[in-house]
DNA sequence: AAAGACATGTAAGCCGTTACATGATTAA
DNA sequence: TTAATCATGTAACGGCTTACATGTCTTT
């Protein structure tokens, strides 16, 4: 699974332009994709070329011209066949693990230090997406209803064991 | 975090082989890092020119030879400098949540069977860290521990949603 | 007979990140 | 006046994946 695979699909819903789409990215998709404009400008281009999408310049006054990108037969047949493909497994990398993991090394102020890093980004990015669920939820379909569920609950599952190892780690200090 | 940094990481507690630092990253490391052999051996030899590591052969039987690596003082401090820099936010990519959003162009049938396929896989990995748990907890850092645990109630949150979501699926069948 | 553990490496290519480059409008 | 929103792109570099290349020993 490629950004192009994940545009094709967006754009079955309407026509976006690049910039739209990384904001899509950033709110819908932020818990399980994400892309920056190096990425999908390049790709748009690319997608063009390939016939998978069209262009409609849309002139503004004082700003850069739209670019709103559309879905071709061409591209809907594209995702298709990535839908037809076989399941990616996911691929998670987490650089606070790691340093927890070798915590010994680097001493309990850092281990506590980067743990109470982790637990405000957790707890934002908790309240992303709640306020998502109750802006959006009785429009969503069944199947993205469960994609919030999973980011909802691995967020709370990700605070709660920071808090209880915090806790642990505070007991047996010195 | 790049693969050097954790290698380094490894080689405090004792020398290994790349093989084996192949192995550790698919048992201990599994559930947030890898990297295969592709990345590791060349890794290796870009750590020795920079003098991070040391190389031992250790010729064998019929075997090909080994190669020892242990850490060095400047490997050392390169990893402490590696702990100084910026905490990297996790990255977390999933095609099948991305499939499951776009549930709606591919049919019921097959988000079931995603959902059947990430279930699987969940619970089988679920099992291996379990297995982990009752093989090393005790010889486990407090922040090892907390590792661990995220893995396994990660797991098991996973496991929960999609369980749940499939019952919803089924609820709403004709 | 096949599969898996042991053991090391290279080469090509894909994909993505980051920095660079530009600039108006509007709200705090 | 600072930050955020709107708006598009390029170029260099970095890092990882995948496929290729080879071979023995042990267990099932």
């Amino acid at each position: 699974m490629t950004a192009m695979d994940v545009i094709l699909g967006l754009l079955h819903k309407r026509p976006f332009t690049g910039y739209e789409i990384r904001h899509t990215f950033q709110t819908l998709f932020a818990f399980f994709f994400d892309a920056g404009y190096g990425t999908i400008y390049p790709t748009l281009s690319k997608m063009e070329k390939l016939g998978y999408i069209s262009k409609k310049a849309v002139p503004q006054e004082n700003r850069p011209q739209k670019n709103v990108y559309s879905l071709t037969d061409k591209g809907r047949e594209q995702f298709e066949s990535y839908l037809e493909s076989p399941l990616e497994k996911e691929t998670y990398k987490s650089d606070f693990l790691v340093r927890l993991y070798f915590g010994e090394l680097a001493g309990a102020a850092s281990v506590r230090t980067w743990i109470g890093s982790q637990l405000g980004d957790a707890r934002s990015r908790l309240e992303k997406l709640t306020a998502m669920k109750a802006r959006s939820w009785e429009r969503m379909s069944a199947a993205q209803q469960i994609c919030l569920s999973m980011g909802i609950e691995q967020l709370c599952t990700s605070i709660r064991v920071l808090e209880e190892g915090l806790t642990k780690l505070e007991g047996s200090r010195a």
